[in-house]
DNA sequence: CTGAAAGCGCTTACAG
DNA sequence: CTGAAAGCGCTTACAG
């Protein structure tokens, strides 16, 4: 490949006056015939600035590292692309390449370290938050990048102790799902959870506890179940539970809508009428969500726009150096036909 | 941010035996007390080599560039998005990253000549074909890539001329969906097909063609239908022929299963039944093609596998510098419950 | 209108 | 066991 060297030597002319030219072709710096001579040459040579020496030389990569601590496929998450998609939206026009840093590690902690050693050179650096990560490793990930001294931000994480650039999610009051199936007359409601220790769940039992307090209904420790997020993992979680148990509910929560495309499945292989016996909410409101049969009930999360927000954050504290900007993202209730209220109230 | 040069003063020592110990603790060139001390000055400064500075040393980048020409959500398509998921399958665990190089430009042809300047400095490049790109971008594309001497591999696209690094889809006539359905009884088809010019709907077009005329069937350029790969073009598309003209067809093959989605909304809004009045197949089997009412029969094509097939290659021929590496990837029918055998035969 | 030189932060022979 | 130096391919003052 050529270099600028092979240009400059070309033409007769010194590494400064193509570099000059090449950035800008109006400069008064060239002359007019040494314009043409180095416009000959590049297309001679197919000449390319190579971006890593311009970089190192300026400090500026134009891209921005993308941290997922996740052990799989990132694309396959309706969930994440959306909020990859809400970044590539603010990044590509303003010219940044997205870097998607490799996973290697076992749990969240390790992914990150070994994330932020490849990162070193991006402009800023955007760390999610995913199932593999309790609230602590997210508290010691947005620390570690602290360290790095690089400009990032964080997103689908509960708000941080530390004072970071950072976008979350809120569900009011208004967008509970477990008030709204309380209020349509449910009361044995079964949650289907992620993990164990994932923050996301760890949030929302404590919502459904609250909000089952609030209306004094009792809470039962049966009614929470595990799906990993995932369609496969949330389906067997609750032909489990129909097998073990009674049909002893009136409706289920999902955590995402993917699993409720779990849920459905497991619920049509016992011929459980959906909402005729049971209602499902799910969350997100992820594009399939209203092609399900029936259309699903859900949690709208502003998960393209917090990809913005977050994008147009980092892009601000690269400029400015200001930190610490927060937003707030609101929930609201899709309605569709997969929940009803209960007749016998 | 700290840089190699800090570490070795404070230790007092050269950058070189800085260098040579983080790159392989187990070196004998350094001693035990200087490795200490290079730890201990690691851990105070929080050191982490810059990799730019590194790729523009060894020449070698450890990242992969990814060139969509698309104008809009990458992320969003779940058939780019599988293929990244093969991509990425054999890219992470390598320790390459992935680079989306942004896109810009009207065109396709413009697009792929930005993203080239963004992406000089990379270890290699893969291709995508999309439908923006007529045959004829395609081949320019790839000729301006084979101009810029990187190493690359293309995706998604038909053969192309010159001999590249590539992996492409077939149907063999066992998944020639056309031919499936005249077996049905059907005679009538739609082709949901996607824009007047990409090459991949000009291609199926002529197979739709031959297996008529196979067949005997005649063929009726009113049935072909332009949905631009979107559920909502397709839907449109569809309810514009139903109002336009009487239901004379029996069967729709859809170019993509999202346009099935589309096709099926219109057929429901116009109380017309799948399969009862009319069979649909999809292209690609998308994850939600089994979960869609009625479960969409569909041609699965090795999606994710051309992901994994062309990074291997790539990464291949990065290594040895062969190339014209050739895959084909062969297609299947997957059928579920949206056809049906016409009674009538 | 143009050139020589320093510098970005690493790695890698080379020399001792 | 370790250092000095060159080099990767650019950009950017500085000087004329």
């Amino acid at each position: 490949m050529a270099s600028l060297q092979d240009i400059a030597d070309y033409v007769g002319v010194s590494k400064a006056t193509v570099s000059i030219y090449l950035k800008d072709k109006n400069t008064s710096r060239v002359g007019v015939s040494t314009k043409k001579k180095i416009d000959e040459a590049r297309k001679k040579f197919n000449y390319r600035p190579n971006n890593i020496a311009r970089s190192l030389s300026t400090k500026k990569s134009m891209s921005i590292g993308i941290m997922v601590p996740f052990n799989g496929s990132l694309y396959q998450s309706t969930f994440i692309n959306e909020l990859l998609s809400g970044i590539q939206s603010v990044l590509f026009p303003r010219q940044y390449s997205m870097v998607f840093l490799p996973t290697t590690g076992e749990d969240s902690r390790s992914m990150v370290k070994n994330q932020l050693d490849k990162g070193q050179g991006h402009d800023g650096l955007i760390l999610f938050g995913t199932r593999y990560c309790t609230t602590e490793d997210m508290e010691s990930n947005v620390q570690e990048l602290e360290k790095s001294g690089m400009p990032f931000v964080v997103v689908n994480m509960p708000q941080m102790k530390s004072v970071v650039n950072q976008v979350v999610f809120r569900d009011p009051p208004s967008a509970n799902p477990v008030k709204y199936l309380i209020e349509l007359g449910h009361e044995r409601i079964l949650l289907m959870a992620g993990r164990e220790q994932d923050s996301e769940s760890l949030a929302s039992i404590l919502v459904y506890k609250e909000t089952c307090l609030e209306r004094d209904i009792p809470f039962d420790d049966d009614l929470i179940l595990w799906g990993d997020f995932e369609k496969d993992s949330a389906k067997s979680s609750l032909i489990q539970y129909l097998t073990r148990k009674k049909l002893d509910f009136t409706a289920v929560y999902c955590l995402s809508d993917t699993m409720a495309l779990g849920v459905y499945e497991a619920l049509k292989e016992h011929n459980i009428s959906v909402p005729g016996d049971i209602s499902v909410i799910g969350r997100n409101d992820s594009f399939f969500a209203s092609y399900m049969a029936p259309p699903l009930t859900t949690v709208k999360r502003q998960v393209f726009n917090e990809g913005k927000k977050a994008a147009e954050i980092l892009l601000n504290t690269i400029e400015t150096g200001r930190t610490g900007q927060f937003v707030i993202l609101d929930s609201s209730l899709s309605l569709r036909d997969s929940t009803r209220a209960l007749l016998n109230m």
